[in-house]
DNA sequence: GGATAACCGAGACGGTACGTCAAGTCTTACG
DNA sequence: CGTAAGACTTGACGTACCGTCTCGGTTATCC
């Protein structure tokens, strides 16, 4: 375990933490990810580079950990907003599953299009696709735990009859996830609500003539 | 017009553009997209530095020719080996849609498998995820030929009825497009076979009961 | 008074000091005063660098009480080994002016060569003098006693009649240390006994004929 | 020879090289040698730090050049001004030795206090004392050529008789060389012309009665 | 004998400069 | 004129220390 003697995370400026993810953000936003450089963020954040260096290993991680941070801020302050004691974590379930799929697509697509979120992804999934450590921790901390509301919905789907007994959800999922995540990437085409519904209907009854 | 007296590509260096193509691609694959640099592409193909600053505006645009040809050459080979005198340009079409996309999504996954196309094509797919202008080149000059094929293929199995008549085959074809993308670029799952024909079967057939 | 509460010197730890001056002393003779960071001299001494900052406002200060310290132990050990009470002030008076010059040259040559004294010296000596704060210190706690020590004696020597009366003590001195200094600091030439010798009978003698 | 494939000195910049010079010089004279930086050097200069690191090791190796150049300048200017084809390159010899010698030793009083001299030689003295590399190329390149002018102007007049046959002129020179660097680099006392001609009638003619 | 103020070790912090790397431009000499 | 070579300015890299600033934890008097 030859590790540089890990700083010691109990004496941590909360307030230099703070100003790095929201420089981090900020500049994203601004410039792109490939000119947001360490010495950028850390002169926004009135910061030394150095409290960047020993706290992370690079400019994605620092990216990834600001993104995680607003993604959590983002659905706290969502879950407040409609008056829950706790963070939503599940895909509702109103019985009827193409109406419950429509519904988060459609808030999935919001949510890609709005600038402030597309900015951090839309860098962290490229890095990921090259980075393959990173996109290992995108894919666990992000991605995984949205896939799995998907793969619980759609079990309880299946309980009640309305997904085929023969079908994987951990599969059956990408049937969306995978042609949003498409357009969304490589812009493969345009990315709106009606577009989410044709994909839940498509899915769900498939091409063929029934 | 103040464009900076372009350079005369009647007296351009065959043996240069090869060269250069051939470190491009060797480095990318063997040190990654981040770390390739245009000094060591020039220094590897035994060209000065101004010869690609003359002929490509950055790094991105040299990959993403280097590429270009190597797709041009292969499909090239492998139709010349089919015994082929033209290069093919269609989807099989047996009259049995499934058949025909399990074919060729597992030609798909099998190349999405091999280095030698995987670490070029990685690094452009994601440096297009930052990079508009590249993505839009990298849609139009690659993706868009294959996804038109499957148009094609989609017309003429909704002519023989095997795919009901109100399905946009524009749509249809990112079922499969999608999640294969998302599983090679983002590493959502294993990329296989039995994961191929899967696909077709859920896109074909849905996954509500029939 | 915008005095920074000065440090109350009766509560300070002497077991860190000492530890302090051993570490910046070894320091020196390993890696050189230029590479010597106040950061080593504290983790080496095992001691936090305010500790260091408290007490001395640079690196050089530091050196220069180190190497007094040292030099006071080195005389005081001296003395005791010669059986006397006393450390001894002076420079021997035999009533021989070039004999007792001789003796105390060849000593001083010695010293210079003691790599011991020379690694901490000859880093304070070129801090001196581009330091002029430092380079007075230096002169004046270090060097000043030494020279009076001479005068003291020349003096001596003159009232016997062996120095001419129209000479002023204070600049013939310099008619050894001056040429010892440079040998020792600029390396002009080698340093040993011989040329101590010679040194002591020109200065003496002159070196027109007679 | 594991160089680092070294630059080509042809096609060297001469204008950067000049105004490193300039710049290095200024900067020595107005924050001192110890906050001299490169990367000052540099933006005075107007030029990229790496042009300094491709042509030198260290800051103290381009002082030293900066000051090499300031001295030939310097003595062409002079030698120009007395209307003569040629560098001085010798001690005058009018055949009296202690006038020649005074007359040197008061220009080199003169030389010593001149500001513009005086920073960056004190800083290349004082970082010799401590980098044996650079004090050797400092004694070979700026001193021991003025040594060997006082050793030829002493043999001239050993020849002469006005110096004893048994005194060896490298060591006799010391005599006030090593004096008046005391007095420059330790501030040992004050550097006047009295002092100068002082300290050649001691040397010639000793301080023994005769 | 318990409070309390200082020093102490440790080390995080905002900074500056380091020496290196590569970007993109410009110049030179050759074919 | 295109080219190989490579020096140039620029700017970011990641590291090393600077000197300042907490943070607990010992001492070490002083009430």
């Amino acid at each position: 375990m030859a590790q540089k003697t890990a700083p010691d995370s109990t004496r941590r400026s909360e307030r230099s933490r703070r100003a790095i993810y929201d420089a981090a953000l900020a500049l994203v936003g601004e410039v792109g990810y490939g000119k947001m450089t360490i010495e950028a963020i850390a002169a926004r954040a009135g910061v030394g580079k150095q409290t960047i260096y020993r706290w992370w290993p690079s400019k994605s991680a620092v990216l990834l950990d600001a993104f995680l941070d607003l993604s959590e801020q983002a659905s706290a302050e969502l879950s407040a907003k409609a008056g829950l004691d706790e963070v939503a974590t599940a895909i509702p379930d109103t019985g009827d599953l193409e109406t419950d799929l429509k519904y988060v697509l459609r808030a999935t697509v919001d949510e890609m299009i709005n600038p402030k979120f597309d900015a951090p992804a839309r860098a962290l999934a490229a890095e990921g696709v090259v980075n393959e450590q990173l996109g290992r921790e995108f894919l666990e901390k992000l991605l995984e735990p949205q896939l799995q509301l998907y793969v619980d919905r759609l079990r309880s789907a299946q309980e009640r009859g309305q997904v085929a007994a023969h079908i994987d959800p951990r599969v059956a999922l990408e049937l969306w996830t995978g042609p949003l995540a498409q357009r969304w990437l490589q812009r493969v085409g345009p990315l709106t609500h009606e577009y989410a519904d044709t994909l839940v209907e498509y899915a769900l009854y498939g091409i063929a003539p029934r």
